[in-house]
DNA sequence: CCTGTCTATATTGTATACAAATGGCCAAGG
DNA sequence: CCTTGGCCATTTGTATACAATATAGACAGG
């Protein structure tokens, strides 16, 4: 999109998931247009678009704030994530062909070369997942479902703790989508969609254990 | 919200529901902004809202559109609100309490006088059904969920053929709701979850078939 | 005759000024 | 002391002017 907006979404965006502007706080129009260096309107397009992703709320007064997640609601995501994106997988498994099995294949290589180290590159690695993901999604053929799925994959949380997932984590997760290749590989939907809801619940669960020990300090910046 | 951005909505919305702006007529916003009575800036904001909701759709150079809906896609749409929904009915069976089910009933013996007569009041069925599904959805307590739900109930071209409903169909979903309601009494989330996603996928097929014989006239009429 | 480019025009993006509304504060009265 | 009323400050909503950009048409060159 156009560069004034976009560096405002980019801007308030980051801001928020970097915890440089912590859950609840303000979002004054004025004050974030100063801070991108744009005016008021294209921040207030940004605040619109962050709103649908549910990365802020707006009280009853049309004023904004960083939406604050419980862990409850960061559940909740996930539970429908792994509804949707198993749905994404059954429909791409009945829709693969072997190009795009192929592609899937380089992906998760590419992967697997990112956390072979002894230190694993976690950038590599989401860059990673996030292709792999996103041709699954393609491949599902369905507007509908991928637009849906655009306002969970982009979990504020999950970025910022995606460095503390453990090295067995990490490789788990690359064997879950060889598992996923060899579902579509046979074509079989039902096993794709099993898979992929197993891969996401997993995920959710490594969140909510590397987060334990981090919620304390998360609270005690929050406040 | 404000009355101008609402204005907007609301109007460019019921073009495009009413077919009065057909699917692929371009939508220049200063030509909104006069037909609505109300400056670009809200004309903006509306644009962006119908285009979440995916009745607008914008080409590579940011220029708006009404979104032309196949077949596919309204198919589509309604696969993923019977899963969504039928979610959603699980978890409103597992947090299900007498006063809700109560409105509950209440709300399906309005639809039932709606129905009763010769001349059904459609336009009365459709509030009351609006209703009960939106209690099912308050019930399940979950903020996702809504949000997703949201840019999925507002069928375009459902509202468009509602009226073509034959009374047999009017009455059978008024049945279904019924046999949800005895889910619910029972707090069986597993089958409130199947009655709703049989639910959602009956009134697809009821569409398509009222839809089969409306297909030349829109085409004809969009072209 | 076709094609590529340049320009004129229409449309969207951005900034800013002004209007409306909300919330807090203080003072006055019970 | 608590409540209530209105005023003021701050914030968001709207309109409009201007800038940037894309589209279409015409014209020149091959």
């Amino acid at each position: 999109m156009s560069r004034a907006s976009d560096r405002a979404y980019a801007g308030i965006r980051s801001m928020i998931l970097s915890g440089e502007l912590p859950a609840g706080a303000p979002l004054g129009e004025e004050a974030l247009a100063e801070r991108c260096g744009v005016s008021r309107t294209p921040v207030r397009d940004a605040l619109r678009r962050l709103e649908a992703e549910l990365l802020v709320k707006r009280n009853e007064a049309q004023r904004s704030f960083v939406a604050d997640w419980s862990l409850g609601d960061v559940a909740d995501a996930f539970e429908l994530r792994a509804m949707l994106e198993g749905h994404a997988a059954r429909r791409a498994a009945e829709r693969m062909d072997d190009g795009i099995l192929q592609r899937l294949r380089l992906c998760n290589q590419a992967i697997h070369e990112a956390i072979r180290g002894k230190q694993p590159d976690v950038a590599g690695f989401l860059e990673g997942n996030r292709e792999f993901h996103s041709i699954i999604l393609e491949t599902s053929d369905s507007r509908r479902l991928g637009s849906l799925l655009a306002s969970l994959i982009e979990q504020p949380v999950v970025w910022r703790t995606a460095h503390h997932y453990s090295h067995e984590a990490l490789r788990r997760s690359h064997g879950e989508h060889d598992e996923l290749l060899a579902a579509f590989a046979r074509r079989d939907g039902a096993w794709a969609e099993a898979v992929m809801a197993a891969h996401i619940r997993r995920a959710f669960h490594a969140y909510a254990d590397a987060h334990q020990g981090l919620a304390t300090f998360d609270m005690v910046r929050s406040a």
